[in-house]
DNA sequence: TATGAATGAGGGTTCATTCAT
DNA sequence: GATGAATGAACCCTCATTCAT
């Protein structure tokens, strides 16, 4: 890709941006090379010391910047709902829309969470632990009013998180289903599943014999 | 580590297998060499290919044989259940069984198929998707039995397994809940989700902002 | 050899190439490592991919390069040369000087097509074919016109190119007998060898005995 | 290749012998691995050390039994021939047909001088010096007879040398022309140019223009 | 701001060779 | 006589990174 003639500093850190989520999205960080992402951009890999430290750091802010507009966002979706059922809904609604639209993005947040080096993975662990706090509290008030029947929200908090992230494995602009749709489905089976007072329990299971 | 003495072929082989698991596990595929995995089992790195054509059929194989065990074992799981609230209830309970118990093996197979060549990703999806089709189709006949109430099969089987498969990020064996209770909880939040003619459907929710 | 301070890019290409040539003729292709290639340039070895894209490639335009020279100076010698014995004498006395001068280059032509990947062995066959064409098509002229005396041209010209290159394998600058005089030496036997109605053909010769 | 049932350890040198040659020949010695050797003959290649101390030696066996084998042959075909110009004649048809016959022994012992250790090419040069001395002798002869007109006999020993061991690069036996046919083309070619009192010498040649 | 030449480490892989069995 | 497991060195090549210009 040719250089974009009279692109400033900005532009062009935001191109290297763009091409390294792209380029991270599809390869993977470790299979991404430097040399790649300079030539998505026009540069030479050189170059791009100018934009950052290194490669790492490059992947550290993209994951950091999206944590952090995630919970921006969160926070903003979540505004003005009171009732737990309620601000399930929006958290639900909300997270599915935001890895609908931002799947790249969401992606390797979740995957390249193993690339960062111990420090900067602590710092995003610790803000994603935040964000689905929110999930978890939603739940514990919803058992505290005795709307809904979670014997673990800790638990049930990552279960639904996965159940909902999961999209971004499959999900497709183009595909038959509306992004509206979509969020039907799921809420439907997330507020199901945390239904007061509606199923027997799980019985005892059988164990699983080992190889 | 240092050699075993008197080890022979089909030990090391073993043995590399397991290592190379545990270090794809640890580190991520891109990321582990064969010096390290050679390392790990007190070989030379060039002595590996005794063991496997590259580095990347050892990958492959591991994830194949996974996919296989996986199919065979599922296979034994349900059979002899007949309703489908039976058989959804042993599908979830053996799914989540098997990725307690063989993490490492689920993580490799679910984070590195971004990392096969086309030929062996190609093989290892239709496997998966053998794999997740009974799910699939175990909706489909609670529907038509009008006992589950799930308008997009093929959605839902995502969302269920994503939930399920979630697991294998957080579980440790030595966890306060037992792998009996963790089953119980999701089967709920399962079954919850899928029950038919309980709760109304979501209203239609609010448009995310874009960026 | 420590590298030349100041050096550009243009003067390491250049280097290498010469290094290259030197070092393939001195132990051939296979057995030149591209450690010993870049400590003559004085690089690390990596920095030789700057220059090329792989080791193949550097034989090839060596290769390449050396053909297209050769064709376009026996091109220039035989311009003005009108009869056969005027452009045999041309061809015989360029090709000699050419191999006597360049006589690294000429060496790795000859040996190192073997080394050469298909395609590239194919497109470098075609030009060395052209190249001797021009002899035979001089054969072929004297015969028409009846001064030489040569049943197959095809033969004949490799006969004769295979004798005149040979002296590539034991000429020294340095030796007792000039260029001029090693034309004249040859040219003689070469011209001796196809003249018209001289001797009498070889009789039916003996059958070599199997081993 | 399988290995042959009841095979002893003659038989397997044997093998190991013409599998050699017949590497060599095609792929060059540096590029022919014992492995691939190894599984030509059904062995695994650490067992090809029972039969070569080194691949070294393997190379320098070949070639030095093929010279020695060349230099038995030529006494053979050029006793009983006593003038200059029928030794001429025996000599220039033995090598013809020698190399018509055994081209792969020819070729390596041609190509893969090279590859030899110091002390092991000295060895066969000397060999080579030899063999090559005869004929030098037989021009000698016919000059000191007045047969030949030859100023240089080394030279034009090199030089006819050089053509007639040429024809291993292009002969096929499934082609056009017979073995005998192409001694005689050759021989004529060799008689011709080396006849007393025919042609006038070449002129002074111009000089080529370097680079 | 960007280049482009260069580094130095390390990647996956192949090799000739050894040796206990 | 042959295996097969293993070595240790070297292979070609790619990488993130540096720095003078």
């Amino acid at each position: 890709m040719a250089r974009t003639v009279g692109s400033n500093g900005a532009r062009t850190a935001e191109a290297i941006r763009q091409a390294g989520v792209k380029l991270i999205y599809r390869h993977g960080y470790e299979a991404m090379s430097l040399r790649q992402l300079a030539a998505e951009v026009g540069l030479q890999s050189g170059s791009l010391y100018k934009y950052f430290d290194n490669k790492q750091s490059l992947l550290f802010d993209i994951v950091r910047d999206h944590m952090e507009d995630l919970q921006a966002r969160v926070d903003e979706a979540l505004a003005g709902c009171t009732t737990p059922t309620e601000r399930l809904r929006a958290y639900v609604g909300f997270h599915l829309r935001y890895h609908m639209t931002r799947m790249a993005h969401v992606f390797i947040a979740n995957m390249e969470i193993r690339s960062l080096e111990e420090a900067h993975r602590a710092e995003v662990v610790a803000m994603r632990r935040r964000y689905e706090g929110l999930l978890e509290e939603i739940l514990r008030a919803g058992v505290a009013e005795g709307v809904f029947k979670v014997t673990e929200p800790r638990v049930s908090t990552y279960a639904i998180i996965s159940m909902l992230t999961g999209i971004c494995m499959w999900y497709r602009p183009e595909g038959r289903l509306s992004q509206d749709e979509l969020v039907i489905i799921y809420t439907d089976l997330v507020t199901g599943g945390v239904a007061a007072g509606v199923l027997p329990t799980a019985a005892a299971p059988r164990q699983l014999k080992r190889a």
